[in-house]
DNA sequence: CCGCTTACTTGACACTGTGTCAATTGACAC
DNA sequence: GTGTCAATTGACACAGTGTCAAGTAAGCGG
């Protein structure tokens, strides 16, 4: 095995996120990732307080693997409003399936959980702050289409974004990740850049 | 009590529905149904097989109580499609409030209850429908606007008008009740309703 | 080679909430 | 009275999380 003298603690997290992926995130146990690590469920409880500890660390272990600051980049180097609005969607909807595992995890977890919806929180408040970036990009080019508020367009494009309506679109309604990322900038644009006086 | 003697059955109903609104759907137990109730734990369960068979039951008698096809009514009456996807849209934002923590338990239900998931699905697909209706009778009108097939356009109506989106809106951005109808209408016509040529 | 530490294992158990089962009670009807 | 219907009481099985105590195996410094 090429894992075998990687650190326990990281050989868990692998697991956790091999699991979630696999079964969307659903009905993965502290047993189920104990054995695919190959170690005993106490054993987990060494490394981990409790299992919202550990799906926490598991996201965040995700987001460095994936650099989400590198993805980012293009976006934060647009030079329009429109662009970086069209930029952020892109990176969103190429980064949303990457991570749905976890996320939907994260989400269920949050119901019972305090840990987990802060963790979820913050996450989606980081995402919130994108979407307040671009809308503030519309804003300076004079862009932002009549009606909206700075705040209450950042609102709106965040909820759009917000992950039930991926999931919504792609699995119930059969879109691909390249249909939601078109369509969505689309809606995004129509809503949200001025089309002229 | 008024309720003295109305059918254990309505009562444990009513007990049900009001716990979930109480609590915004989440921590009900089966005991707290049955205290609430002025019963024992178990005779709930001689008049639901399960949490769900009574959470399903608990919705359906929402949906009696609030009268949905009269509600729906203006907007069927609708002349034009415009005016359909905006009464509609009132519709649902007025509708949402009076079902969110039943619909929140049931949604919370769905990740572990298959029964519980098509129970919701089946009222989400009738949501559907009235999303359905309203592009059709836009596109009847030659008002949808361009890029957007039929399917497609219900498919992102359907979407932005699901609970979870009302739930973030009013919850984690502070909307009002009227400030969402007013805002989702204004987002829906720039979305669909074409500009002009 | 001893003794200590660290990482892990094994197995038992407490707790919560759902759902089941069996025996019992009280009331009303014929 | 006898039957039956609604409800009660209390015990219990089950799943999954989390805790606890005792044991083991490897590595390392003296």
């Amino acid at each position: 095995m090429s894992s075998e003298n990687i650190e326990t603690r990281t050989r868990i997290l692998q697991a956790t996120i091999r699991l979630l992926e696999q079964y969307g995130g659903k009905g993965v146990r502290m047993g189920d990732i104990a054995k695919e690590t190959g170690i005993s469920r106490q054993a987990v409880y060494l490394h981990f307080a409790s299992r919202t500890e550990l799906l926490i660390a598991a996201i965040r272990y995700t987001g460095d693997m994936l650099d989400v600051d590198g993805r980012l980049a293009p976006s934060r180097a647009a030079t329009s409003g429109v662009e970086r609005l069209r930029l952020y969607i892109e990176f969103w909807g190429n980064y949303i399936p990457e991570i749905y595992g976890m996320a939907k995890a994260l989400m269920m977890a949050q119901d019972t959980d305090k840990a987990a919806a802060a963790a979820w929180q913050d996450r989606m408040l980081a995402m919130r702050d994108g979407c307040r970036a671009a809308i503030d990009a519309l804003h300076s080019d004079g862009m932002l289409a009549k009606g909206w508020t700075r705040p209450r367009a950042t609102d709106a494009l965040w909820t759009m974004l917000l992950v039930p309506n991926w999931e919504n679109l792609t699995s119930e309604c059969g879109w691909s990740t390249k249909e939601y990322i078109r369509r969505m900038t689309d809606m995004a644009e129509r809503m949200f850049v001025d089309s002229g006086s």
